[in-house]
DNA sequence: ACATACATACCGACTAGTTGGTATGGAAAC
DNA sequence: GTTTCCATACCAACTAGTCGGTATGTATGT
């Protein structure tokens, strides 16, 4: 539809645009409601194009699925928190960092891949199992930082790692699906400022500062 | 399409019928991808009837958060825990309930507020303020408890019941959207055991049994 | 007689996917 | 070194079917 700034200078591939195309529109209008004209507008290609390098709409969403993991594993890999020497300083920081992107649009901080299996999962397969392996890859890289918490400062505790790192993330799942309802991230931060406590009281650390 | 056992003995009106008809097919496929016609069928009536009683889809979307909350508010107003003469036992009373309620098909015990607004938040103004109306409803009627029990065992605690109200119903959404990616309840009752424990430590009570 | 509660038949707009083609570039043939 | 060949990347136009919504009818109760 809107041909933007169309091939001018040095985009890149049609098939990296209409992956970042779709990110985005798949976050403000859902899966089903975005049609392969929206994500070729939006990447200012042609739907010849699309059906080149994607055989169908549902392979696009397990694609980018992936793609969006990608985007993650940089994002959370690259964050400062991962400097602190102590594990718990690390999962700490890392809610933190959770609570601190939770800015801006809500289609730029949610979920792609919460929101792709809350309408896939029953009729999409593919896509639900892409959004299982990415959800539970994430959180297991949480619960490493989990589990060498614990050894530490709760070696004795009866829940697992693994368990929490999924509680972490079906908070910030939760808290999304709240930022929508309520327009905004404010109650997202509240969600994520629960979290917290918990690890706190969890870890035996007294509420700080 | 399917016309199943039409107009045969006693059925409720075809109005209801419809309602009760979107709340289970837009819990399984979501309220895009659901048609109005998948509607009428599993509701047994034709698409007049429809456009006689609602005059759009997404009225039909309105209604069905209503018609759910509804549904919701029997479910929750009459089940056992309001006995409990403590408010902290009504409220771990809650919080067990929704635990025990997550078995079967995934679409029976997901929300069909979170699942609509999850699509519609920027798409369809009119649902995404029903769902949070209906969503705030219920968190504040948790909110009630929570505000007596923290009069009693936790005056001087920082959070407010109405948040922690907000926070057991996004640790409940994204518990539905882990179960709707691993393919069943299991991960959501382990969440729910998460939030059961915060719940504990926040009013200071021993971990039980 | 009139309103309510449906049903049937249909329309225009849209949707995923197809078709047949062009532009480009690199490797091999001569 | 230039022509031939072929693969990749992309485009514009089209199709077959689907979608939300409408127009028009009829049966029933009051």
């Amino acid at each position: 539809m809107n041909t933007k700034a169309t091939r001018s200078s040095a985009q890149p591939d049609a098939r990296s645009r209409l992956l970042d195309a779709a990110m985005r529109v798949i976050r403000e209008q859902g899966y089903s409601a975005t049609t392969v004209d929206d994500i070729c507008g939006a990447a200012g290609v042609t739907k010849g194009a699309f059906f080149h390098h994607f055989k169908s709409k549902e392979e696009l969403g397990v694609e980018a699925a992936a793609h969006f993991s990608r985007m993650a594993e940089q994002l959370f890999g690259s964050a400062p928190y991962h400097q602190h020497a102590d594990p718990l300083d690390r999962l700490l920081g890392y809610i933190d960092f959770r609570a601190a992107i939770l800015t801006g649009p809500i289609a730029e901080f949610t979920c792609l891949l919460g929101t792709m299996v809350q309408e896939a999962y029953d009729s999409h397969p593919a896509i639900r199992q892409a959004c299982e392996t990415y959800i539970v890859r994430h959180a297991d890289r949480v619960a490493e930082d989990i589990a060498a918490a614990k050894a530490l400062y709760a070696p004795d505790a009866t829940w697992s790692a693994e368990s929490l790192g999924l509680y972490t993330q079906a908070v910030l799942q939760g808290s999304f699906i709240l930022a929508k309802a309520k327009g905004g991230p404010e109650v997202a931060r509240d969600c994520v400022a629960h979290l917290r406590r918990y690890v706190l009281q969890l870890f035996n650390r007294p509420t700080e500062e």
